[in-house]
DNA sequence: TATGATAATGCAACAAAGTTGCAAAATATA
DNA sequence: TATATTTTGCAACTTTGTTGCATTATCATA
């Protein structure tokens, strides 16, 4: 796993850190998205508020991670898959937050539907997020 | 206009005051998406900074103004059709966001598609947002 | 339309979230 | 290992959002 960990912090271009390999194992061993107060806590008292915000912004840079929309203002972040990179996102996927666990889960073998938008409208990117109850709530 | 903005307050219990005239007028006068930072410059020095939160909050209950979802960590708020009532929203359509004037408008006769998930997923809720060019910009 | 009950507002004080500059420490490179 | 470069943590600050409470405005009705 730290190799893994590594290995990615290499291939972007990343001085091997110890926030940075903290924070990405957590996405790493951890399925659903994290937003920044989920790293605060999950990563305890060892990294300032400050690295993290800058650990976070750095993976989004680099392709690492992605942010997903919601409407409560609390941006969470998910891993990118191997098509990001630097300054290419191409995290074009369904999002899915759980009405009852609260997690935000990245659905990857879903199909985004095409949208169909009034004349005159340009569409570049279509971010899907789905509200619902998750596939461990439902048992 | 003044007459239509109180019948909409009157019609949802809630008492005609300075702030709820202002901020719904807006609302009325303006195409897009409004965000918390916008109201309080369009509506000057007039109104406190917590009057504002109030007002947007009560809005968003009794169903006149519904938010939208971002990846920008800032709520925008836009209003409701007819269907919405307090506690009871029905916002189900497309949110466009305008990569070039960064206007966000809420686009009422596009289809919402139909999100095949995999296996253990409910869906209740489906929110869509495109980005990408909008009808002005694109002229 | 005057009066009292009720609700909304503004203010202050606070909490939480996010940003910036900079010296010290860690990492990379040769 | 030595040096250049990058990252970190800290402090100070800004912005955003919340809460309690006294004052003020609105509403209902007499
Ligand atoms: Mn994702
Ligand atoms: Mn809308
Ligand atoms: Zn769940
Ligand atoms: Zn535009």
């Amino acid at each position: 796993m730290n190799i893994r960990v590594e290995d990615i912090l290499r291939h972007n271009r990343l001085s091997i850190t110890g926030s940075r390999k903290k924070i990405l194992s957590l996405f790493l061993s951890h399925a659903g998205a994290l937003a920044h107060g989920d790293i605060e806590k999950k990563a305890g008292e060892k990294f300032d508020r400050v690295t993290i915000y800058r650990t976070l912004q750095a993976f989004v840079e680099k392709g690492i991670l992605h942010t997903i929309p919601t409407s409560d203002n609390n941006v969470r972040y998910a891993l990118c898959n191997d098509e990001c990179y630097e300054g290419h996102h191409h995290d074009d996927h369904v999002h899915f937050m759980c009405r009852l666990c609260g997690t935000t889960t990245c659905i990857n073998d879903a199909y985004i539907p095409e949208v169909k938008l009034p004349r005159g409208y340009n569409a570049l990117q279509v971010e899907v997020v789905v509200h619902g109850i998750c596939k461990n709530c439902k048992k």
